[in-house]
RNA sequence: GGUCACGUAGUUCAGUUGGUUAGAAUGCCGGCCUGUCACGCCGGAGGUCGCGAGUUCGAGUCUCGUCGUGACCGCCA
């Protein structure tokens, strides 16, 4: 037998028990006389003692133990007599009678502790020995959880997990395909899924009214802290549903995953936002609530009083930041470089100081007089020691770059609190979205989602000016999830593809079968995915989604660990019928 | 496709205006130590300063290129 305990479960109830261990030599503390050993597996970590009074020879073989090899030990539980309270099993320990070695380890390249010297890079070419770290085990551990607690919710509602194919067709919407040629079906290729999306409507077409998959998901785009190539979604889809009634199912699960995975009860309904008001207060579509410092219009306030800057845009606007009317001139360059840096882009940063005692200082006092400042903190909703940064430009521009300058004074002030999770639907997206490259309209969400009844009527004449059905929920300024009530009729969808530049055969190659199935009895449906990934990393406090994956790829989409990707045989090639360049 | 930062001992980093033999901590090896748990003390080994060119009497330091890593913009229906 390797083990009758684990190395986290022994405790002062185990005292005078004859056990067997079995784990990694994290680290041993030599004293010359008698050697400490901390054994570790995954549970936790127990301290082992040889004494070279009792047992020289097993002494002698403890002290000779590097990191890392892998023991079997038997012994017996007896109190500590000094104590460590600062970990669970830290009243006990095992007087070793029995040793022996299970494997043998080289050095490893960085130290496997709670805090390692080790840094990125070297981490993830050794992704095994890193997970052997408390924090990644507890990273992967809550990742766990989560699976479990979503797959517990939604089968206690009647969902059902369906998985659907990896190796499905191309479609040119959207974010680039990975591609897998066919050898059977040469200079053909499958693509491998961005999302199950047309599979879950075909499911909801089969009658299987209530769907969910935690399902990888693949897209060839550049990669970011919160995005890999390779992703997973809890991919969800109902029948007989309007918006709200998906909107209050998944906050229901989303409560269901505070309450039992982090113990916060959310009990007030998630609050609704239309998507043009969360542009007009803050500037992007997901805005974090964590904070206030709304964005401001003052446009036709500040216009026509002689200063060009002003008078020669489209939209001026601005933030109150409380109680930062003292920042120093250094402060404000600071604020002025973080501004115009390209991926902020603004022009240039107009402040306006209202001192404590009523007085105004700003950038631009050769163009304006006290009473208009006055105006700007009325309309800023200012008070007595508050800053006021102003921004001026094209209103996209403007309202991006005051988006990215308030979370910036968010982070500077420290509201943006890791522990706090204010949760957001964002509702009532356009439809349709102008695209400069392509000279045409594409879908905001994707092709499937419907418009509102509503605003049909400016399909053609505005179509810019279409509401859809679709809906994202944000979470302290993440996007977690997003879905829409889809279209279910083969006249509807149609009419989308049409106008998103398809032509009737383009339609029928790429989603002939969906539009088939829909003349078979398609019910009303729609649904929801949520970033498996971002939402795990969101609950463990992290913006990166990469401590939160077994095995992720780099910067440039490579795994350094097993060095992917990497080139092909010519017998390879040569059966796929393939020539590389 | 673009912007920025970084690359020096096994590891994490420091390295002044371009100037003598490139340092620290930690890890590792050896010795001492019977209550450690960041053990302690003494000693030791360990470097192609990512790579390539250039400027210079002289380059870890400056310039250009290149590779790698990270963050971001574009991109991500």
């Amino acid at each position: 037998m390797y083990r009758t305990h684990t190395c986290g479960e022994l405790n002062i109830e185990h005292i005078g028990e004859y056990i067997t261990l079995s784990g990694w030599v994290q680290k041993s503390r030599d004293l010359g006389g008698m050697t400490f050993l901390d054994l570790r597996d995954r549970y936790g970590i127990t301290q082992l003692v040889f004494d070279m009074e009792t047992r020289p020879e097993l002494c002698e073989q403890a002290r000779k133990l590097g990191r890392e090899y892998v023991i079997r030990v038997q012994g017996l539980v007896v109190e500590r007599s000094n104590k460590n309270l600062k970990i669970p099993t830290g009243e006990i320990e095992i007087e070793t009678s029995n040793m022996e070695v299970l494997s043998s380890s080289d050095l490893p390249p960085f130290t496997i502790e709670e805090k390692t010297d080790g840094g990125e890079e070297l981490r993830m070419k050794y992704r095994y020995l890193d997970l052997r770290r408390r924090p990644l085990q507890e990273n992967l551990f809550l990742r766990h959880k989560m699976a479990q607690e979503v797959r517990k919710f939604l089968d206690g509602k009647d969902f059902i997990e369906i998985e659907t194919p990896y190796l499905i067709k191309s479609t040119p919407e959207g974010a680039r395909d990975f591609v897998v040629p066919s050898r059977m079906n040469q200079g053909q290729f499958y693509a491998l899924p961005q999302s199950p999306q047309t599979f879950k409507q075909l499911l909801m077409i089969s009658g299987y009214d209530r769907y969910f998959q935690l399902v990888k998901c693949f897209r060839d785009e550049d990669l970011r802290a919160d995005r890999q190539p390779e992703f997973t979604q809890i991919d969800c889809e109902m029948s007989f549903v309007e918006q709200e009634d998906v909107l209050n199912m998944f906050e229901g699960m989303c409560k269901h995953l505070f309450r039992n995975v982090k113990e916060i009860q959310l009990t007030d309904d998630f609050p609704r936002m239309p998507y043009d008001e969360a542009m007009r207060d803050y500037g992007t579509d997901k805005p974090d609530l964590r904070f206030g410092m709304k964005l401001k219009e003052i446009t036709s306030l500040v216009q026509g009083k002689g200063f060009r800057v002003f008078d020669q845009v489209e939209y001026i606007g601005g933030i109150s930041v409380s109680s930062c009317a003292g920042y120093s001139r250094k402060q404000l360059d600071q604020l002025t470089e973080f501004v115009t840096q390209p991926q902020v882009g603004a022009k240039g940063l107009v402040y306006l100081k209202i001192n404590e005692d009523g007085s105004f200082k700003s950038s631009v006092d050769r163009f304006f007089n006290d009473e208009n400042f006055h105006q700007w903190k009325k309309v800023l909703e200012a008070k007595e020691g508050d800053l006021l940064l102003i921004l001026a430009g094209s209103r996209r521009d403007t309202l991006f770059a005051l988006s990215e300058l308030r979370l910036e004074m968010g982070k500077r002030l420290d509201l943006r609190n890791s522990k706090e999770f204010i949760p957001l639907w964002v509702i009532d997206f356009p439809l349709l979205e102008w695209d400069e490259d392509k000279s045409r309209f594409t879908a905001m969400h994707h092709p499937f989602t419907s418009a509102k009844s509503e605003d049909i009527k400016w399909l053609d004449s505005d179509p810019g000016r279409v509401r859809a059905n679709a809906y994202d929920l944000v979470i302290n300024g993440v996007e977690i999830g997003g879905g829409s009530i889809r279209i279910h009729t083969k006249k509807e969808q149609e009419q989308m593809f049409r106008h998103l530049g398809f032509t009737n055969e383009e339609a029928e190659a790429q989603f002939g079968f969906l539009m088939n199935a829909f003349k078979y009895g398609a019910p009303p449906h729609g649904g929801i995915a949520f970033g498996f990934d971002r939402l795990v990393a969101l609950f463990g406090g992290s913006e990166s989604i990469r401590d939160y994956i077994a095995f992720p790829k780099n910067n440039s989409g490579r795994d350094v660990m097993i060095d992917s990707p990497s080139a092909i045989s010519e017998e390879q090639l040569k059966e796929l019928n393939l020539r590389a360049r």
